[in-house]
DNA sequence: GATCAAATTTAGCCATGCCTAAATATTATG
DNA sequence: CATAATATTTAGGCATGGCTAAATTTGATC
């Protein structure tokens, strides 16, 4: 009788679990791709430190090696491991942008269901749903998506807490993790494409700022200026 | 520090593993819920009756339980066990009929990707999904969607090889786990809604038919046979 | 450079869900 | 109705990916 089991897996296991930490890596990294310490991504993820010691060890073991992991020393993706990473990033905001775009989801709603279905979307899908939306750029948070290679063009991207007072900006994206900091956005008009300045005055680490055309500056708490993210704006109209 | 476990779940885990069991016990067992056999299940989901019988075990044992289980003499499964089965159902079919009429998948494409999704999707998505459909009744292989609240509304199909010859029929659906048999059945015009008459001449499990309006009768291989359920047919036309 | 706090890793455990091989129950047959 | 064939279950493993608790390493401070 034959054996259900595969003859010694060296491919790379493509689990949820590894694809979640991929992802993590890739994004804790930031575009300088620096090192991810595995505190960083226990947070991250959820799960206990001990326990991203353990994957790290696995994923550095792959063949080929998903990731480069020095012993106390962080993390990186090996190119294996960023193509993953990437592919599972195209999965998430083209999901995104089809719910929103296609079956009225909100931009608050959109993640959850895109974290859960982004393991799952085959190549097939995968080209059928970028070419209804007519090969889009962003997701509805502004972030870009990866092209189907892999490619993803570099952005000035930096976040407001670090913008300059009085210099003008434009919304580059918004984190799309938390649902309510999104609702209170939207209710701000502050959407990707939309000018914005920082006024004097900040205090603590909330942020005052002027939004598009807007004549009252708002407020914003520290939790809602962290996520979001700006690029030099447009001379201001005179 | 606090424990990131769950306090003692005894609320019914619902893994992909259990979702599958318990649909190919829906499956299995027909309309009238017969007992399904450990051998029958293993079969149906690649997997060794050993394992089959560990599952069972903990699937009687979920509060409230999942299946009615007698060692040795098969599973059924109890009402919740029905209810989540049921739900996995419509993912399943209201998926495939997505993906077949929104996102131009052919009839033999749309299973796995289907298999795949339907342990993923939120109440949120399942209700848009339908609703961009118009409540659809069936799925493209003519298999009935349960509604929101398990219904499935009964029907006195029969597999085309237990049918009378003579007797007009009318397809009411064709199975989609081969996806080869459907390319050919869309080859003979074998679609639901079809018109189809067993003629004399059946040899070993072949059937010979005539579809539709078709001249020329068409002999069916088993494998093909076996995927095909019908219901009485309209009167002759004369 | 010694010391201490924080970060990280190791060691050992648990649940899930699969496997094989061996035991046992059921069913069919002479 | 005894026995053989078949179906099913038990027993004992294995891999994955979590966890806690106990080392250990790193890096900052005096």
């Amino acid at each position: 009788m034959y054996d259900l089991v595969q003859p010694r897996n060296r491919i790379p296991a493509n689990t949820e679990s590894v694809d979640d930490y991929l992802k993590a890596i890739l994004e804790l990294g930031g575009p300088e791709e620096a090192r991810v310490t595995s505190n960083a991504l226990a947070q991250h993820l959820g799960v206990r430190a001990a326990s991203v010691t353990g994957m790290l060890q696995k994923l550095a073991l792959q063949k080929p090696s998903y990731v480069k992991y020095e012993k106390h020393h962080g993390v990186r993706l090996a190119p294996a491991g960023k193509m993953r990473a990437l592919e599972i990033l195209r999965h998430h905001r083209l999901l995104e942008r089809y719910l929103h775009d296609f079956l009225d989801y909100s931009w608050d709603e959109v993640h959850d269901d895109a974290e859960r279905l982004e393991h799952f979307i085959s190549e097939r899908l995968e080209d059928r749903i970028a070419a209804k939306l007519g090969y889009p750029e962003t997701d509805p948070h502004g972030h870009l998506i990866p092209e189907r290679n892999g490619a993803l063009p570099p952005r000035q991207e930096v976040l407001l807490s670090k913008w300059a007072c009085g210099v003008p900006a434009v919304v580059s994206s918004v984190s799309d993790r938390d649902s309510s900091a999104l609702r209170e956005m939207e209710r701000l008009g502050l959407r990707p494409g939309v000018g914005i300045k920082v006024e004097a005055g900040t205090r603590g680490a909330t942020v005052l700022v002027r939004i598009g055309s807007g004549v009252e500056p708002v407020r914003l708490s520290e939790r809602l200026a962290a996520g979001i993210s700006v690029l030099a704006g447009p001379a201001p109209a005179r």
